[in-house]
RNA sequence: GGGCCCGCAGCUCAGCCUGGACAGAGCGCGGGGCUUCUAACCCCGUGGUCCCGGGUUCAAAUCCCGGCGGGUCCGCCA
């Protein structure tokens, strides 16, 4: 490659695709073999080496030799010397064949990629630009965000980045849902108490999350309440139909309750830097759901059952238990309005993303199926499921008034960082609520995304706010980079010879990994493989830091060097904190 | 009862898809490091029947079967 060329925008791949591609060529060579070899490269060697291969471990049964015989003759019969990335080459163990970079190569190839692509570095076009429709939080609007939505919103948030960052066309959306029997409790209740305004100086959500835990209460103790309830619901829908009502003010008690919650909750993900695109509501869906009752019923599909509720049988697609479509008094179901959603993000999108918790695990079967009858590819919906946070007491619960609301967590988070900042002095100029809140922010943020998704997380104050494991630690080695920069010179050129140390190789080999992170993270669909890249990364260059001097350091030729590489590092890392939302500050 | 998920160091978790070399981090605990680029940091040490029992394999934390423990779903709720 010559130097006017464009550097591969994943320098790690393309290495690791050459050396792959070099070692599959010695195999069929060295024992004849005519079909292409399965090379399998551990990226991760537990060993002083790169890059490793146990391919003549499983070839050995196969050519009746022993292991470390035939990873001798592979390497013998490999190119792999004449590979200007590659240092050295050595059978070891039981029979791998590990293999070490040559380091200024390696380097020079990765901050060539890191300067050319900028604040593209790690974007690869994995999207082509194809429209995806990508809902998460869309929580229900009767009570305050809590951490289960603030995970859903997390993991939502993360991905929607990543997806736009390799070239998808995303539209993120929030789906409202505004009818429902918990709305119209709501509804109910709102009427009842004399439609009460929100209160000076409550947030919103809070309040209408209050007059919920009550609603809930009061229908508990009185079944007869479930009947007025219903016909809350009834006139609701029968509004959506296009039907004449004079329920004028049970329509407005609905409206009322969602905007005023909705409202908190867009107060609180702007604050934790959660942007949607689109607020879609769940109630412009009953015409298309009572349209595909109508089709399924014609088609045979569906049956209307002697009490007049419409039902599916999905016994063909392993589910027993049959699917409610509308109920006998012919109103529609949550589950009959998110197929009508469905379809219709299908139409507008070639895939739909949903984060959803594990608990809608069945329903999403049985939503796939009824997309299935109707003649849409089920596989098109393409749902990430994230599992619980549950509190010491037990799960949390909108109804009991039993959560952890987001802003609280927030504000707790703050509270810690403002301790922090007022006994710092390299802040005495910032504004020290300011500094606050962006830590508050990329602490609650990573304390969230860091975990994978199908695990459960057992909450506690004191793990999910330790800054020193969280999102303080990887902005404060960001903002360490910068405070260098700030001091130091212009460079034009340099050499990578200097930075063959292990402690600068190190950062430069994981710096060089990004891309391909960014392209797990959006296969798997898992923000905490993106995470747990970022904090490695913010470790490596603690550690850089602490051992390698920069500024001081008096060779200028080496101290060139080492100033690149901060640069880089510090442009890979904005990358990165720029994917998890994490906010950057230059001086904490 | 059935489906799905989880079970690794005292604690919180990564690795499991795609099986390989002494199982990795952080917290905790013990020790060390600021007149030198920001100590919200770094370095060294400590710590593990990878829930249990079988099976497949030259090789199992990883794949398969069976248990045990926890979560979750099985509404004319959303």
């Amino acid at each position: 490659m010559t130097e006017d060329q464009a550097p591969p925008r994943d320098p790690y791949s393309t290495t690791i695709g050459t050396i792959r591609t070099s070692i599959r060529d010695a195999v069929m060579e060295a024992y004849d073999i005519k079909e292409p070899v399965e090379v399998p490269i551990d990226e991760e060697p537990p060993v002083d080496a790169d890059l490793a291969t146990p391919v003549a471990m499983s070839l050995a049964k196969e050519v009746g030799e022993e292991p470390r015989e035939v990873a001798e003759k592979i390497v013998e019969h490999s190119d792999l010397d004449e590979v200007v990335l590659v240092d050295e080459v050595k059978v070891e163990g039981p029979g791998f064949i590990n293999v070490k970079l040559d380091r200024p190569t390696y380097s020079a190839l990765t901050l060539r990629s890191v300067f050319y692509y900028g604040p593209e570095f790690g974007s690869l076009d994995l999207g082509r630009g194809r429209p995806v429709i990508l809902e998460h939080t869309s929580a229900n609007p009767n009570g305050p965000l809590h951490l289960g939505h603030g995970r859903n919103a997390i993991i939502g948030d993360v991905l929607g980045r990543c997806l736009v960052f390799t070239n998808y066309d995303v539209e993120i959306q929030y789906y409202v849902n505004d009818m429902g029997k918990q709305i119209a409790m709501l509804a109910w209740k709102f009427i009842q108490k004399g439609r009460p305004k929100v209160p000076e100086g409550e947030k919103p959500d809070h309040f209408i999350g209050e007059l919920y835990v009550e609603a809930a209460k009061d229908v508990e103790e009185d079944p007869e309440l479930e009947e007025v309830v219903e016909r809350f619901l009834h006139a609701y829908e029968k509004y959506h139909l296009g039907e004449e009502t004079r329920a004028k003010r049970i329509i407005e008690a609905f409206q009322y309750v969602v905007d005023e919650c909705l409202k908190g909750h867009n107060e609180t993900l702007a604050r934790l830097k959660v942007a949607h695109d689109r607020f879609v509501f769940e109630s412009e869906f009953v015409e298309d759901a009572v349209e595909i009752v109508e089709k399924l019923l014609e088609e045979g599909l569906a049956e209307k059952r002697e009490d007049g509720a419409v039902v599916v049988n999905l016994e063909d697609y392993g589910i027993d238990k049959e699917l409610v479509l509308t109920r006998s008094d012919g109103t529609t179901l949550y589950t009959t309005r998110d197929i009508a959603y469905h379809l219709w993000k299908l139409e507008r999108a070639g895939v739909a993303i949903d984060v959803l918790g594990a608990d809608h695990k069945l329903a999403v079967q049985q939503l796939k199926a009824v997309l299935d009858m109707l003649g849409e590819n089920p596989d098109r919906v393409d749902v990430v499921f994230y599992e619980f946070i549950h509190l010491p007491e037990g799960s949390m619960s909108t109804r009991k008034g039993r959560y952890v609301t987001l802003d609280e967590f927030l504000d707790e988070a703050k509270r810690r960082a403002m301790e922090k900042v007022e006994e710092s002095d390299v802040l005495k100029d910032e504004d020290p609520e300011e500094v606050a809140e962006k830590v508050a922010i990329g602490a609650v943020r990573f304390a969230i995304a860091k975990v994978n998704p199908n695990k459960p997380i057992e909450f506690d104050w004191e793990k999910a706010l330790d800054f020193r494991t969280g999102g303080p630690f990887i902005q404060y080695a960001y903002a360490r980079a910068k405070s260098i920069l700030d001091e130091a010179e212009e460079i034009e050129k340099f050499d990578t010879r200097h930075l063959t140390d292990d402690r600068s190789f190190e950062l430069i080999y994981h710096m060089s990994k990004f891309p391909r992170y960014v392209a797990h993270t959006v296969h798997k669909r898992r923000p905490d493989i993106l995470a747990e890249y970022t904090y490695e990364l913010a470790k490596r260059f603690n550690s850089f830091y602490e051992e390698v001097p920069v500024l001081k350091e008096e060779d200028e030729e080496v101290r060139a060097a080492r100033i690149k590489l901060v640069e880089a590092f510090s442009q890979v890392m904005e990358n990165a904190m720029n994917l998890l939302g994490i906010p950057k500050l230059e001086r904490m």
